[in-house]
DNA sequence: TCTAAAACTGACCAATTGGTCAAACATAAC
DNA sequence: GTTATGTTTGACCAATTGGTCAGTTTTAGA
């Protein structure tokens, strides 16, 4: 069984996506107001004109495509942590699913890095809106595992808010820097410095 | 002695200076591609025509506010090392100055955090390759204190540019954070919380 | 006060770009 | 084959914006 939807509607749903996708790369490369719409439109191999019948206008494609990857993180993030009941392990895979994520997702990381600031803009869109609970849902998320490691006296009394901060730090920095470096190695790899350095710290 | 400059010349840098400065509040909050030379004109209370001789573009204007600003925080961080001989005093010093720097900067860290991918771009420009030269100066800087404390056996031993990294990320996020929680109250506060988990981590 | 140079103004220009729409094209059912 | 419906095209439009420059105002020294 395909699924229930005809033809072109199929067609449709793969149409959006390569023009997400292509946005994507636009997006990232040059930030959401130096992106044009031609040129999305040309690396999806489609004219301007019909760009428009998918999105209503640029805004949209970029929170359509924001709100898709965000909830895509978020849902890896808490399945990362459901797997175990022991939060220090949670926090590990916490950490190696945010590497996996960025990894697969360099894009998404650098419109998120670029564009975050400026997400509060425009509160009254509704598409803006609902991107915003997105995000704040994954950063509670993060949160939440701290506050039960804390609770379990397996982490440092300290708010949980300044741990997932520290955390979250940490893994953004490395993954801008292994972009700005090429991106070639694999982001992965550096899973053992993070956690070691999150949880015993840099004093020797 | 004032100085050794004319009325002319002290007008014309305090004019320079007023511009970078509204200059600064407008790329911070509309980011570099979205700001206009007018508004900049604007706020600075100069007609566009007037900003023109003073600099000789858009991106004149942001490369030397950048250029300033970068060379000011690489100093202020240089300073703060150099007081001790002793480096761990040495990085909790140096993350108290990122903090200060970053409280009385707060328009330059989220131009900066907007912009760093993009610093590459049009690596030809004489004034983009200086401001990426400071930039690179200043995480030299960062790393080098972290390779003498690793060398004194203070700190684990992990690569220094690692150590950097972590550091650096924790700084942006917390300042990151702040501010888009209104930036209301100090920065400086957080200052023994980030020492804490750097040095000792979040293990309890 | 007079004058020449420096500084400033803002209307203007050319280029770019988000978004539209009439016409052309594709598809599928009969 | 015909027709009705859905899809795509790209020329076009209006708005925006970086940058210019001829003309006006300000400054400072004589």
């Amino acid at each position: 069984m395909k699924n229930t939807l005809s033809r072109r509607e199929r067609v449709k749903l793969a149409n959006r996506k390569a023009i997400l996708s292509a946005a994507e790369e636009v997006f990232a490369q040059k930030g959401f107001y130096a992106a044009t719409t031609d040129e999305i439109a040309e690396r999806a191999e489609f004219s301007k004109g019909a760009l428009y019948t998918y999105f209503r206008s640029k805004e949209e494609i970029f929170l359509s495509l924001m709100r898709e990857k965000v909830g895509s993180l978020e849902k890896k993030i808490k399945e990362s942590i459901k797997v175990t009941l022991n939060p220090i392990e949670g926090i590990e895979n916490l950490i190696k699913a945010h590497l996996e994520f960025f990894e697969e997702n360099k894009e998404f990381f650098q419109i998120m890095a670029s564009e975050r600031g400026r997400f509060e803009m425009g509160i009254k869109n509704r598409l803006r809106r609902e991107l915003m609970r997105r995000f704040q849902s994954y950063l509670k998320e993060v949160e939440g595992v701290m506050k039960a490691a804390v609770d379990n006296k397996e982490l440092k009394a300290i708010d949980p808010n300044h741990l997932a901060i520290a955390l979250i730090g940490m893994i953004h920095s490395f993954t801008a820097q292994w972009i700005l470096t090429g991106g070639e190695s694999s982001l992965m790899e550096l899973s053992p410095v993070i956690t070691m350095l999150f949880f015993g710290g840099a004093k020797g």
